[in-house]
DNA sequence: CAGGAACCGTACCGTACGGTACTGAATAAT
DNA sequence: ATTATTCAGTACCGTACGGTACGGTTCCTG
């Protein structure tokens, strides 16, 4: 089960309809209703093929995090000159797309799976959904970070530190609570404003804060 | 299945030592770990006397989240004048409590069960676990808050957001990082200390900026 | 057209779990 | 001392799931 992503389409158009359906079985009911029986009745497939395809059960789960994975593309922002107003809007941007995703259907049920699965020594699924889940999106924020840094807009030392303090100013406990079971906010406007406004004020050189 | 906090005992000395034994099964080997018999053969007693005393297994899962979380009892700050120092020093030991009770063996345990068990429609375990797992902690915290706002250290205008960013920046996504099966990290201190040192930031006064 | 590979549908097996029933011992009540 | 209650231990039942085997169909290949 190697992980390398240097690999060939990864998944034939008959398995990623499956594994659509899986997902689609999976958001709908919570992992007891992620049958293998399920998915085939679902899918229209066998249970034989199936096994054939991803070895067994645990295999299965693990393509569906590794596909939805693979859905996830940021686009890379442009190497444009940031300025001050700019940059805000980029880190808005950022935030409003980090709420949409850690909200969306498909990332929860996914995440309460790997969660449920943890402390199984077989999982990695824990280990392989903090790798390939959030590595575009961390990456994406990084740059971002660092651009602004270039610009002479913002001013840390440690760029990890500052991102995971970004991080937190924008999701706070949200994420944990609607693994939870709470209804996905909708003011996430309001929320990515203030948790901006509030990472400016700690990072942004004077630069940014005459703006 | 009330759960009216203003009850009996809640549970007898007989029952408790069943749950002790049920936690230390769960934190053991997960939720798969926690079967009914395994519980009864685990506590010495049988499981008829399980079923007379909760109900049945959903009602098993929800005495341990009550148990557990009636055993949380933060001591209530008291009314000591704040100076610019203390305050930091309070702070800093509720970012340090806080990450201590997220990072503990039982509490993530059942932040797994109760999250795996969210979309079953039996599922109030999520519900009762930010209700009565946090009131606590979050309590305290706004007290404090409030304190500080008084002696003029702080200043605020919306507690509630203000204490989700308290939460956020010594948190960030370390929570949910341990829920999915990465070891607690060591440096609590400096996190802590991270936390607060930007929380002043943001929302101290000139009279403590000044300190 | 013949042979084979892929695959769907279903039937099947072993197991493990939730929940219930029963028995016998120990303790409390009368 | 006798009866009633509680509870541990065990055996049992129905069900549901993971995994495997098999028959039949389609489709591709030589």
């Amino acid at each position: 089960m190697m992980l390398d992503s240097r690999k060939q389409p990864e998944f034939s158009t008959r398995q990623i309809a499956v594994l659509e359906e899986a997902l689609r079985l999976l958001v709908a009911g919570g992992e007891k209703a992620l049958t293998t029986a399920g998915v085939a009745r679902a899918a229209n497939c066998s249970k034989e093929s199936l096994y054939k395809w991803f070895g067994d059960r645990d295999g299965l789960l693990s393509a569906m995090i590794a596909y939805q994975a693979s859905k996830v593309r940021t686009l890379e922002s442009d190497g444009e000159r940031l300025t001050a107003q700019s940059l805000r809007e980029r880190l808005e941007t950022f935030a409003r797309d980090l709420l949409a995703v850690l909200s969306g259907d498909v990332s929860l049920a996914l995440n309460r799976l790997a969660i449920g699965q943890v402390s199984r020594e077989s999982a990695k699924l824990g280990e392989l959904l903090r790798e390939r889940g959030r590595r575009q999106i961390d990456r994406r924020a990084r740059a971002l970070l660092d651009a602004g840094q270039r610009a002479g807009l913002l001013f840390f030392a440690e760029g990890e530190d500052t991102y995971r303090t970004l991080y937190g100013l924008i999701v706070s406990d949200l994420h944990v609570r609607m693994l939870l079971g709470e209804a996905p906010t909708k003011d996430t406007e309001r929320r990515a404003e203030r948790a901006v406004s509030a990472f400016l004020r700690l990072y942004g050189t004077e630069k940014i804060q005459a703006a």
